[in-house]
DNA sequence: TTGTAGGCGTTATCAC
DNA sequence: GTGATAACGCCTACAA
């Protein structure tokens, strides 16, 4: 075990005083070209790095910030952290995972942990106990920005990035009215989640706007948004009279799973029925007939997130709280909605 | 902005010294109860927190690990991330994900940072590069640990924790042997991973110890290991004179891609071809016929790398350079190679 | 252009 | 049981 070689050290070593090796790096320009030079490859060959911790220690703003969500395994919550990392690495910021604790102990002791770190910044995913979250961020001082943050709830004290599922819903729908489509299912999920209800409203506006009634909806709910849940409405649509002619599927897998079912029964997608999907996972593009679906921007959620915290500093604190950015979904059409030429 | 309160604030307040204040965090047992229960009070009162800069700075072991991989889009580094994080957050750490550059200057950029942050280690994937960035490490004096790192390989400096492809492809082909099939075909991708080439010598192992000969496994090659590609292949083989009654492929999109184009000429699997993918991915398990998947613990990777690490500093230099784990990959048998009752 | 000194928040070692 | 004090490594005025 080498003791670490620190900037006395280098000074020694390179016959200068430690402010000199110092100037170096942060006023480069203010020290003698030999005298930087010769400092530059006594650090080369000694191997020192500089401490971050002493930096920050000495007041200088850390260059971590925490991106909390609540599941990894969930793609959505990938992508978030995907996007945060490569924009946090563009702008010289490393950044911390943490997985969001189910019971409220872990979580605060997953926030302690984070002010203890002195980070700079916390990028999360909001629950129902974000409140709390909020005003124990908001009294450690340490600013925060909420991700896929629904923009009609009240408004947070923090700042927030958001996706428009209202215009998802919305642009979802009227893909299939321009499609020629006039009785149009929407298939969700057990939980009232906001995100999908947000899509539902704007399916809904998507069908009046066009001089439809809503009845024309109809919608249909599922015990899982799963594949094996998506077979089970499509074998009961099979028995249906009234047969929608076209699905909005909350959830890709529940759109491959009526996918499935439905060519098994004969039918053909998207000739008896067009399928639109939501979350363009990365099986949709490649299913037995490539699933047209809603993409969300999770990585540019979890860009703009970040985009958003470095922004914070330069703004006075009443305009860093309540700022919001709403990002807005786009249709990834694929062969499930595009009736044959 | 009110200045950070630190522990000399809550001494003043608590009417103790700082030294009281650091015991009850400390070493609880040696100060009066009465004393720790109001320094305590008004730590709370105060929302003081600890500088864990200053702790790594006084000297202390960081409480932070690095996980880097190539890319966060792949499942399979994320698996690594989602194990590393769940057994660092068991363990009380917090952990730092760097996705790896490309180009070699932005690497070593990316290692300089993670020493300037005086991390207590690095879980890493291996490349070709990996040698330099071992050699980074070592003078750094950063302990670190070698995930997915192909144990044939000549033995690493540092330990490792690896998969057992020849186990899994001997799996694989066993259990199709075993199924009663004699003319395996093995369908690998374009770049010669190490994975994937170890994944083929067991299986050709598993061949020759049941007394076949080799030849028996008919090896194609595709352009991408992708659904598409899987799909050409599925149709070169419909015109096979001596089609192989079982695949095993080299990933589940393959897979996944032969079967869709084998059932839509009406093939049937697994009666007219089993079918044995790798990953098993998510969407695997809900596939028109559910796959069976040679299933690569990456989650466990992930956390038995933290498990190295920590176990590290326990151990001599000797004893932890070159320990290394082996996990044996498991089958996930579903309806592809199983033949109807 | 270079050197010097003070202090950031902790912990550990010693007196009391 | 408790209090004072010296590090840890760095940055930054300010003095030379």
């Amino acid at each position: 075990m080498k003791p670490r070689v620190g900037i006395v050290d280098v000074a020694r070593e390179a016959d200068v005083s430690i402010g000199t090796v110092s100037n170096v790096f942060n006023r480069p320009d203010i020290v003698a070209v030999h005298t930087r030079l010769r400092v530059l490859s006594v650090v080369e060959r000694l191997g020192y790095v500089r401490s971050e911790n002493a930096r920050v220690l000495r007041g200088l703003p850390s260059r971590i910030i925490a991106v909390v969500v609540h599941d990894l395994t969930n793609p959505f919550d990938m992508a978030l952290v995907q996007g945060a990392e490569e924009a946090a690495r563009k702008a010289g910021l490393a950044v911390m995972v943490c997985t969001r604790a189910q019971n409220a102990a872990d979580e605060a002791r997953c926030l302690a942990r984070l002010a203890e770190y002195e980070v700079r910044g916390v990028l999360i995913t909001p629950t129902g106990s974000s409140d709390s979250f909020k005003a124990a961020m908001e009294r450690a001082g340490v600013p925060f920005v909420l991700m896929d943050h629904d923009g009609r709830q009240r408004r947070p004290s923090g700042c927030s990035v958001a996706i428009d599922d209202v215009a998802g819903g919305r642009l979802a729908v009227q893909h299939l009215l321009d499609r020629g489509h006039r009785t149009i299912g929407f298939i969700s999920g057990p939980q009232h989640l906001p995100q999908v209800e947000q899509r539902r409203a704007g399916a809904r506006e998507a069908l009046t706007q066009a001089g439809h009634s809503t009845i024309a909806l109809t919608e249909l709910t599922c015990p899982a948004m799963t594949v094996a849940a998506g077979r089970n409405v499509g074998r009961r649509l099979l028995s249906f009279q009234n047969r929608p002619t076209a699905l909005f599927c909350a959830n890709d897998l529940l759109a491959l799973g009526v996918l499935q079912e439905l060519r098994e029964a004969g039918l053909r997608v998207p000739d008896d029925m067009a399928l639109v999907g939501c979350d363009d996972i990365e099986y949709a593009a490649s299913a037995s007939v490539p699933l047209t679906s809603l993409r969300r921007p999770g990585r540019l959620v979890g860009a703009t997130a970040v985009q958003l915290l470095e922004a914070a500093p330069t703004l006075s604190d009443g305009e860093h709280d309540g700022r919001q950015v709403i990002l807005t979904p786009e249709l990834a059409v694929r062969r499930s909605s595009r009736r044959e030429t």
